[in-house]
DNA sequence: TTGAAAGCGCTAACAA
DNA sequence: TTGTTAGCGCTTTCAA
């Protein structure tokens, strides 16, 4: 009993051999294809049991051109900087890929060194792919379509071909910018991230449409796009602070806490002189005083939902060409309106 | 030319074939075992080349009793906490895994729940295992010694046989706290978390190391262990602060992180008041003033290292029970003593 | 309901 | 230096 010993694997033909049966036999019990008999099935599970027998998945794999490993592709720098996101994205990857027996081979791509992901596609290391973070030009896309290989991605993308999963994120920055316009904070400012992400393009986008349908100009002050940087953030809010802003929204909680340790280093209390919001948390403000009015979203059913419809797409089912999860308003202190 | 297609692959037979030379030497000279004609050799490169051949990795793994996978198994909290340790690590990981041939599957561990490394291990789904983050009683440990699958640890265990790789924490904690002491900053105080991990206890006996050769008692206000949620370790630095400790020594950046907010809220300056050193350093203290005293480790090398010695392991090599790696002392402003 | 046999694409003796 | 021949452990027709 207990954990067989690696190098003493049992296959399928010993139990055949075993049990006075066949290969095929054995095979169909266990995969549960094809008629088979009651007793013979309980026979093969017993000495499968007893024996601790586990099926080659190599071997499975050769016979049928699979390898049970979906790939997940992220790209290097955003396990950095959006670290929580990615990693309970990919907890639900893993999850949901395990319930299905498949596991997963994980390629870090930097900038636009895809050569990791070209290796596992390349060597049919992988029967699909999910992308993490989509790019407005996105040399993996491009790569994945030409390879035939079945990919979903997390996140957006305009190409109407690609499956894609993603939190509706249009929609949901649009109603927190309506929430905090509805409070009178008119002189509001939006701080995004690197553009070239699809995602920050659709947060701005529904930020956008909120300011358009109350009639508000989108100025130079209202929006502040590609502050990557510490000091592009920090010059942003100081700005947006001089100009007499009455609210900072940023794109992300990256963004967001460098905001707010700039605001608090120039003395600047939140929300009396400056309401700040956020466009996404993860956890890394969860600690912060005063408490961050924020969009949330659920990044794990996000990389469960990928991998389920990435599987369906191996197997060859149709999937939705786009799938959109909800979000979560939080309103918090830091957007807290005085009555006067 | 380009990509090729997922689904017409051509296989070594249709080299073979095209060449009118037998299956055997194409592989032969794909692999470069044996020996093999020059003329021979670069008629198969140039139609592999030109028909963009691949060698499938699975079919390779059956004939060989091979994946070509190796798994990483990180604890799934560590990665909510100690992610840009990890996050490098792997990254040195999955280079070093690319370049010898090899991917990486992931197998999160949560808590003591080892099903998902257990189906990796028993679906012979990896070649051998990498661990991150030892604990005090593993239960990984000892399902992999049993297995008889190879594995290394990132970090240190107790049990000889087992291959390890780390930095010398003993070695790093103690120089810390020796230059620390020498400052005459005698009273002194570790903030250590959770200490089933095995690196917090090594972390303790360099700490330990350095106080005894100063004859320096431990008692419960040089060293406070198992600091693990947030109140912990502001409960610490508060007795730390009333008990006039002039250091504050932190196990890691999380708790140093928590300690210095914690220290700036009450408007205890750093380091006139007390001083803070830290024991481990990712880059979460990079923006914080002052800058925090701590050692440096390079997880990237070590995550290679631990690869490179699981592949030479799997490779039927003989590998050093334990490589050790360095570190760095870096001394900043927040252990800055005044002269008087 | 079961089995025989071929085959997935590659490697590795053993021969030539 | 090259080729022949068996496998690796499983799936999958096709027959029985």
């Amino acid at each position: 009993m207990g954990v067989q010993n690696i190098q003493s694997r049992i296959t399928i033909g010993d139990v055949a051999e075993a049990l006075g049966i066949s290969k095929t036999t054995v095979s169909r019990a266990i995969s549960g294809k094809g008629r088979i008999g009651e007793e013979t099935r309980n026979r093969v599970f017993a000495y499968i049991e007893e024996n601790n027998y586990k099926p080659s998945t190599i071997a499975k794999g050769l016979a049928q051109s699979k390898t049970y490993n979906i790939g997940w592709a992220v790209p290097g720098d955003a396990l950095m900087t959006d670290m929580p996101f990615f990693q309970r994205c990919m907890s639900g990857v893993g999850e949901i890929a395990a319930a299905h027996d498949y596991d997963v081979v994980v390629s870090m791509v930097y900038q636009d060194d895809i050569s990791q992901l070209k290796r596992i596609v390349n060597n049919q290391k992988v029967d699909g792919v999910i992308l993490g973070r989509t790019l407005m030009s996105d040399d993996r896309i491009d790569f994945l379509k030409e390879s035939g290989m079945p990919f979903v991605v997390v996140g957006s993308c305009t190409d109407p071909e690609v499956t894609q999963i993603d939190n509706d994120h249009i929609r949901a920055c649009k109603e927190l910018t309506s929430i905090l316009l509805m409070k009178d904070l008119n002189r509001i400012t939006l701080i995004a991230g690197d553009m070239t992400h699809v995602v920050n393009q659709t947060r701005c986008q529904g930020y956008k449409d909120a300011l358009r349908e109350y009639n508000l100009p989108i100025t130079s002050v209202s929006l502040h796009e590609n502050a990557d940087s510490v000091e592009e953030v920090a010059y942003a809010v100081e700005e947006a602070v001089s100009a007499g802003i009455e609210c900072i929204v940023c794109s992300d909680d990256r963004i967001c806490r460098i905001a707010v340790d700039k605001l608090h280093e120039d003395g600047i209390r939140i929300p009396d002189q400056v309401k700040v919001a956020s466009f996404y948390n993860s956890a890394m403000l969860d600690q912060y005083q005063p408490p961050i009015t924020s969009l949330e979203y659920d990044p794990k059913t996000l990389g469960a939902t990928a991998c389920k419809l990435l599987i369906d797409k191996i197997e060859g089912a149709e999937v939705a060409p786009k799938t959109m999860l909800g979000y979560q308003v939080s309103l918090k202190a830091s957007t807290q309106v005085e009555f006067a």
